[in-house]
DNA sequence: CCATGATCATTA
DNA sequence: TAATGATCATGG
């Protein structure tokens, strides 16, 4: 079995700079939405790939593995800034009300996070390039982390003050907790799928991470 | 079956 | 345009 080391996954990703992702993506077989299909999560599949990984795009295991995260920009007044937050984990209600932030998931994957910035060509969009590869190091910068940890620990006291339900999206300034279900209904009962939510990271969190990278 | 990948749709 | 909430295909 191949270990594939974070600096190595980095090196892989960035010879790839520049690419037409869907090329790729045929090339791998990675369906993107060939099949008349929407497969949202092709981009994040192809990028696993090309950083080395065999496949386990499912469950990360525990922390010991890094996170491999793509994210779209677009121009806005002529710059190039994130279009959209990014899911960072699921959050588990319980395991946020029993965890400190340093020892939550949420904090072990957002350090090891490879983040790839991809174009974004408009909805459906059948072409991306690879823009940028930037792996997490927020050792240098102090005061982000404790502004980061503040918003986790509103939100975890929100869950325990209020509930789970009473969380939204609007909680945070560089994280938030949003809703990520599979969405639709359960085909089997009709009924409407319990809602669950992740942590995303703001794009000016984004942001800040790809100007701290370069 | 359901968590994971991330984008889409709607409203202000 | 920005922000929030909702949604989908995929793979184990």
């Amino acid at each position: 079995m191949k270990i594939i080391t974070r600096a190595t996954a980095i090196k892989n990703l960035k010879k790839h700079i520049g690419k037409d992702l869907r090329k790729l993506a045929l090339q791998y077989k990675i369906t993107t939405y060939e099949t008349g299909k929407q497969n949202k999560g092709w981009k994040g599949l192809i990028l696993e790939k090309l950083a080395g990984l065999e496949n386990n795009v499912s469950k990360a295991p525990n922390g010991l593995s890094y996170e491999l995260k793509s994210v779209s920009f677009r121009y806005v007044k002529n710059k190039l800034v994130p279009k959209e937050t990014m899911a960072i984990t699921m959050i588990n209600p319980k395991e946020l009300e029993e965890t400190e932030f340093f020892d939550s998931h949420c904090w072990n994957k957002l350090k090891a996070i490879i983040f790839c910035a991809v174009m974004w060509h408009g909805k459906n969009s059948e072409n991306a390039e690879i823009l940028k590869v930037a792996s997490l190091d927020f050792a240098e910068d102090d005061e982000l982390i404790k502004e980061i940890k503040a918003d986790y620990d509103f939100i975890r006291e929100k869950l325990i003050k209020h509930g789970f339900e009473s969380l939204t999206g609007k909680d945070g300034k560089w994280i938030q907790a949003r809703t990520k279900g599979t969405g639709g209904m359960n085909p089997r009962t009709k009924e409407r799928r319990p809602i669950t939510r992740a942590f995303y990271a703001r794009t000016c969190l984004v942001k800040k991470i790809f100007e701290t990278a370069s």
